[in-house]
DNA sequence: CTGTTAGCGCTTTCAC
DNA sequence: GTGAAAGCGCTAACAG
């Protein structure tokens, strides 16, 4: 049987509200021998307070939910580990919660954020990443039914604290550069939910769209039936067959950047010499591709330290403004998309 | 303020006992009109019960904890991403925890496994990811502090309940694989903390020494100052310079191989002409290089639903006898050592 | 069929 | 300095 306070309290011979005390630090006005008699036995017995009991007293958990689109994409992984790192030096508790495809529905639509599985334990904060068009029911300035909310990504709810990281510059810069490197007719690889997307949702659409402007040329787009590797593999081959191969692709993500690089080379298109690359999210697998793929890196670390500190703050102080913060990305111009 | 049960069942004209029954589904005596009329209330309130509380009041939280050695490799996150479906199927919330580094301390020597934090919290069971050679204090049977506890990998704990997958058949395979395909010199490549395994320890390590042993030749260690590919990247180069270059390598896990890759690339030496390399994990991106790599693919799916059944099982009686499951893994060959 | 009551293990007043 | 007692929001045993 787990020792509880009382146990504790009975051995040492004091009421268990002062093992509490002893064990919280709090109240000075102890006994130096009650304390040290009563951290001596709560060691002895292996004693570890139970947080549910704890938390019902307080109404503070210690911990934080993270919540996420997609926990399999490599990109989503690097949230979980920055914000985990955040969680560890806090000493807080991570719990993660993923999509279910009933929990978000269609993606690109708007859509309504299935909530109750989210709040479903009273934790002190939610960090929710990229909400495309979402919609979140419950939503009270920067509460969640009442609960510190923080939403972070490329997609953000301004209605809540956020933290944005900021696609336009890089991805303007990275369809002027597809031009620069001499492509002639460059095409957006996107997942077939853009067609719901205003061109403001996405950054890279719009910026995209207004170097397309600028050059004179129409815009093209390849359609994925999803926004992975395997969707863009199924479809590649059927696209170029119908319409011939663009000579530079701006990708919506890097895992579809992938995809295609591994399609293209297997359709004997060679990298960058027939088709410059260019993909977005700088996950590290983007390196191993042989030329390495150009990408747009948002500053996931930083990011994810000052959503951090947003949300601490907002658990402090409900009551405190909106804080948000822009955070720019960048451009890293590697082999995929040199020549 | 968000409402509870007394406050439904204020509105309700009943007891909070009766809401707790309704919104519960147990004791199927209850007046249709009467359940209707609470379910009714309770929806338009937003009643979404306290778990603290609940779980204070069963002894149950319907959430289990992960931990793992290391949230940022992307082989751990497979791991979490499988386990987190595992949840969403059981509707279990999922807790996640990885090493701080005092928490695990140095890999390969015998370490204590510092179970406070992972413990923290009163989850209904613990799933531990790759435990090589720790001790876990507090362990009794399959139970950790009284917790049920499951342990999966390639390293495990066989003292609880556990999931293996065997790296043994493969690992040999694979070695040969490099031989057949005309190497002579096949080295292992190895994080440093390789030197306190006893072989019994790492399957990979005495399949290596077994085959070498077979084909009368010495073995040969690379040792990296980690399991990460930036480790092998720092030290391939001088190793080379120094004892000229293996014309096969076998690596103790994908990261390490991608980095032995892309240095070796780098070094100006053609895979698999030059280098033929065999990693091992299944990692994803294993197929992004350029020829993929052959690796050993542990059957994670199938572990962690294994893992799953088993870690239910234990939990609805905490008394059954040790389950143990060993699955196999299976080389994978791709072009990495072709030829 | 439903209400009353007693906890789950902890924190936190309020007395003494 | 410390104990007694209330209560966090819920479930479950016991009445009726």
């Amino acid at each position: 049987m787990k020792p509880s306070v009382r146990l504790v309290a009975e051995r040492a011979k004091v009421s268990h509200a002062t093992v509490s005390r002893v064990l919280n630090n709090v109240d000075v006005r102890i006994a130096p021998e009650t304390r040290l008699r009563v951290e001596r036995i709560a060691s002895e017995m292996g004693y570890q307070p139970n947080r549910n009991a704890r938390a019902l007293a307080t109404g503070r958990t210690q911990s934080v939910a993270l919540w996420a689109t997609n926990l399999r994409s490599v990109y989503y992984g690097e949230y979980i580990h920055f914000i985990h790192e955040e969680t560890l030096r806090h000493d807080y508790d991570l719990m993660v919660s993923g999509a279910k495809v009933p929990q978000y529905g269609v993606v690109g639509k708007d859509v309504t954020l299935d909530t109750s599985k989210l709040m479903s334990w009273p934790v002190d904060g939610i960090i929710a990443v990229d909400l495309p068009r979402a919609t979140v029911p419950g939503m009270k300035g920067s509460l969640l039914g009442g609960i510190p909310f923080i939403n972070v990504g490329g997609y953000v709810l301004e209605s809540a604290d956020y933290v944005q990281v900021d696609f336009t510059e890089p991805a303007i810069e990275a369809v002027q550069h597809l031009a620069t490197v001499g492509c002639r007719r460059i095409a957006y690889l996107v997942p077939d939910w853009f067609e719901w997307f205003i061109p403001s949702d996405d950054p890279r659409l719009s910026g995209y769209k207004s170097v397309m402007a600028a050059l004179g040329q129409e815009p093209e787009f390849i359609v994925s039936p999803n926004e992975r590797r395997e969707g863009v593999a199924s479809v590649l081959a059927a696209y170029i067959e119908q319409h011939g191969c663009p000579d530079g692709i701006f990708c919506y993500n890097d895992e579809m950047a992938i995809g295609a690089f591994l399609e293209l080379r297997k359709l004997g298109r060679r990298i960058p010499e027939d088709v410059a690359l260019v993909g977005c999210d700088g996950i590290r697998e983007s390196e191993y591709l042989h030329p390495p793929l150009t990408t747009i890196m948002p500053p996931l670390e930083e990011m994810c330290s000052v959503a951090w500190s947003f949300l601490m703050k907002r658990i402090q102080d409900p009551t405190l403004p909106l804080q948000a913060a822009r955070l720019k990305a960048r451009l890293e111009v590697r082999g995929s998309s040199q020549r």
